[in-house]
DNA sequence: CTTGACTCTGTACTATAGTACGGGGTGTAC
DNA sequence: GTACACCCCGTACTATAGTACAGAGTCAAG
């Protein structure tokens, strides 16, 4: 189970082979020595993989999931170092959700001012009506 | 206050020229007829503009203003269609905050972890404790 | 009547995150 | 012993949302 092809670890980790070879390209992932022809992969590259695709979901950059992945081969890096990484993140999706928030009372705001009138769109006007903030009474 | 070129409206509505520019090639803002040899843009036009920045903060892509602005142009079209799209939107929205907020979680769970210990980072291991949900006992 | 700021057109480039493809080589199975 | 699936490499293309720039023309102020 330890040893495969490009192919299999794409499968595995739940990419395109075309995306492995993108991140070896970016330095995310590093080309192995091939046995052979082919390159061979272990299981750490599917984790380290499925690590990628997991921090993704977190909000990181591919940048920033270099930067982490980078951090664990520079020794004489504490916890400390991560912590601000993980801290800065979490400022960046509060500040995100905040948004969103804004974002959904207006959106809500417009579907319920929509309920009101089931006039043609001449009268209704939707550039006014998204003057969202202003109380949208169209 | 009405006729201006380009570099005023662009100015007035806070983006580049290139911008404008560009929303006319994506056929968002229609080329106006030219006086002279340079095109004249109107008030309107830069309500429109904003209009379009500021669907973009609500989370709508530049197709999608696109869309909404040809509700107006069209007749026949209904509040009803504007409820639709804005409700879908909303739903969007939503499943973005809810993400948001699973995210917020593990990076509070991994900036807890990250306390209590200060080791060098070959012992911590950035990748386990990214195993978000799983705990991050690093 | 010239200078400088601005406009027009078209093309090319930026970043992010991949995806696709052509042409060749290879490993394995039947 | 050959067919077929898979690998390698390099290049080019996708989408989104612009940004930059070259080269030519034009408008308005001094």
């Amino acid at each position: 189970m330890e040893a495969m092809t490009i192919g299999k670890l794409a499968k595995l980790a739940g990419v395109g082979v075309e995306t492995v070879r993108f991140y070896q390209r970016k330095k995310i992932l590093k080309v192995p020595v091939r046995t052979g022809a082919f390159r061979t992969y272990s299981n750490d590259d599917v984790q380290k993989i499925i690590f990628i695709k997991k921090a993704q979901e977190l909000g990181f950059t591919l940048n920033e999931v270099k930067e982490l992945l980078e951090l664990n081969t520079k020794p004489r890096i504490t916890c400390g170092e991560v912590k601000v990484k993980t801290l800065n993140k979490l400022n960046e999706v509060k500040e995100k959700i905040s948004d969103l928030e804004k974002i959904k009372s207006s959106l809500e705001q417009l579907a319920y001012a929509c309920d009101s009138s089931q006039d043609s769109i001449r009268q209704y006007k939707v550039q006014e009506c998204f003057a969202f903030g202003l109380g949208c009474n169209c």
